[in-house]
DNA sequence: CTGAAAGCGCTTACAG
DNA sequence: CTGAAAGCGCTTACAG
């Protein structure tokens, strides 16, 4: 009398059901093929045997079902990149994916094929594609893109060495969402309006491009701090607060290239005894959970991480599907939150 | 001339090789009973023909090597459990391990046997263990016991219903952290301090249970806001500390369920013209990121996300290997971090 | 040290 | 609708 603990398997099944083991198969996979009858009998020889079909043979045969979230190059899962992967998670349980997420560092000159991979993405039959965030350079892409196995891309996170990729992307225009939040600021009476972020970093370059765009378009003049600065984007807002004030144009309005930015920079605001919105109006970019809460609440542009997330799984499963002979992307819209951060200048309004 | 692209797999490099696929796979799986000139000469062909094993053949002989990370009940990722499965996936690196994030909604109320699970734990062979943070009840624990899969809970996020069950669980002590927040401003001198946080969660009755150990020890007199308040720990904070100013003793210092509570009571504070930590000192709870950032760098008692996820991680695959006939459980230290939100008031000092 | 063979637990033509 | 058999790509005693 041994402790035959043993695995019940698909065959133990069969033989207690008096079926083929390919009957067995055949209700597990729902095939119509079956009659009601066998079928009812066998799920009670299932239910009964608590029987659980092992997910990885099937997956020998099938497709794996597993697709992988890697956050690259960054040390810390920050709300906005925990918000993709939630969105991708959540779009992924709907079509009947897991997502294996994977941290991965892959610092920017090595070449391709001497980067090292973690298994998961080394061994073939993990995982069907991936869903690259973070800081992403070209060369990690060419090696993962070398195994076979299909790319989507975050594409604001993609730090291109200026011949564009072909990418399977999700974005957010930025240019767009700058452009959005300078008009308000212009229709709120704003004529002195700075905007603040290293543009260094490709997200704030193209900020910067439809802030200098909105400006123009209506003749005013652009007044921004772009240069690098402290790290941290909280000390780089003080600091870049400090450098417009001591310039000779005092704005009366401050774009900043994200939210925590914007925190730093109305840290240097009160310092100087001045308040927000009444002295001087600030407005953030992402809608991070900061900006709902900071004092005066932060009126932002939302970039809606979940849906990106979301968008990333759809559009990956999309291209597994119809085998990714072409490039595709797909926009997310950027939207203005109007919270109290702006004063209204009177003025005219379109 | 057929694009017989198929997947080159052990036979074919076998083939190639000359050699039986018993070496080959010896190679992949760095046996030590081969000759250093056949690994050689394999992995050479390996090299050649591009080949790539097959992940999920090797797991239905082997384990399969996968963890499932599962956020309970919780509509959104934040940062405290981000931290938590960075964590788990950076000590699971290490481990050779990978992780499966899930998002899992069950209700208290539903009873173990109707839970319905997602395939991923449903079926056999997917992962060896499950890591259950967020809000989890014990119906939840019960059903993937009966699954047969080791589980590890950090233990702060479990809701137990009286009868406390065994569990393998990483947890931080409440009950000590906040007693060390409460000695810290006894010996800053304050005689008069308040306690804020909504005692139905688990972590905010610990808390207040610490609070009052301390006080109690020190005779001195608890003032605190446990009742149901606002959904929002900001608004929480915000009403809480109104509560304490209209009540008939108002607290020199306050300590905050967590940092967003305590948020919460410096706008309040600011709000009545009071300064932090001038007039009114502030201790937070967590050490999330906006507690660096506040106008007032907020004192506060970290809690190490990250340092939970690799725990968690580690006892699961210390579970994993002993078969887990016993439970136990890691305590991980938290620890008071000084930044400027509390006054030095005089008086003794221990 | 090496290879032929059995086996892991499943799926899927194939033939009824 | 059903079953026996071949096959998925690997690992591992077993016998040299």
């Amino acid at each position: 009398m041994k402790a035959k603990k043993a695995s019940i398997n698909i065959r133990e099944v069969a033989r207690v059901a008096r079926v083929g083991v390919a009957t067995v198969s055949r209700v597990l996979n729902d095939s119509s093929l079956i009659s009601a009858k066998t079928q009812e009998h066998v799920r009670a020889v299932i239910r009964q045997l608590g029987y659980r079909p092992n997910a990885l043979a099937r997956r020998i045969i099938r497709h794996s079902e597993m697709v992988c979230f890697a956050l690259v190059n960054r040390p810390f899962l920050h709300s906005f990149h925990a918000g993709i992967l939630q969105g991708a998670e959540s779009r992924a349980r709907m079509l009947k994916r897991h997502v294996v997420f994977l941290g991965i560092n892959c610092p920017k000159e090595i070449p391709p094929s001497q980067i090292v991979l973690p298994p998961l993405l080394e061994e073939k039959g993990w995982v069907e594609g991936v869903i690259l965030t973070g800081v992403v350079y070209p060369n990690l892409i060419s090696r993962i893109e070398a195994l076979g196995l299909q790319i989507v891309v975050f594409g604001n996170n993609v730090f291109t060495d200026g011949r564009r990729r072909e990418l399977n992307k999700v974005w957010y225009d930025g240019v767009e969402g700058q452009i959005k939040a300078a008009e308000y600021l212009i229709n709120h009476g704003h004529r002195s309006i700075a905007f603040v972020g290293d543009t260094e970093y490709p997200w704030f370059r193209e900020q910067y491009e439809g802030y200098v765009k909105a400006l123009r378009a209506h003749r005013l003049r652009p007044n921004a701090v772009i240069r690098k600065g402290p790290e941290s984007f909280v000390e780089y807002g003080k600091w870049a607060a400090n450098r417009l004030f001591d310039g000779k144009v005092v704005p009366t309005a401050i774009l900043s290239g994200n939210d925590e930015i914007a925190l730093g920079v109305s840290r240097s605001v009160r310092h100087l005894g001045l308040r927000i919105p009444a002295d001087i109006s600030l407005v953030g970019f992402d809608d991070r959970e900061i900006a709902a809460v900071m004092e005066s609440a932060l009126t932002t542009v939302k970039v809606p991480s979940q849906e990106i997330g979301r968008q990333c799984m759809e559009l990956l499963m999309e291209k597994l599907r119809e085998g990714g002979s072409h490039v595709s992307s797909r926009l997310v819209p950027t939207q203005l939150i109007e919270r109290d951060s702006v004063m209204w200048l009177g003025s005219e309004r379109k």
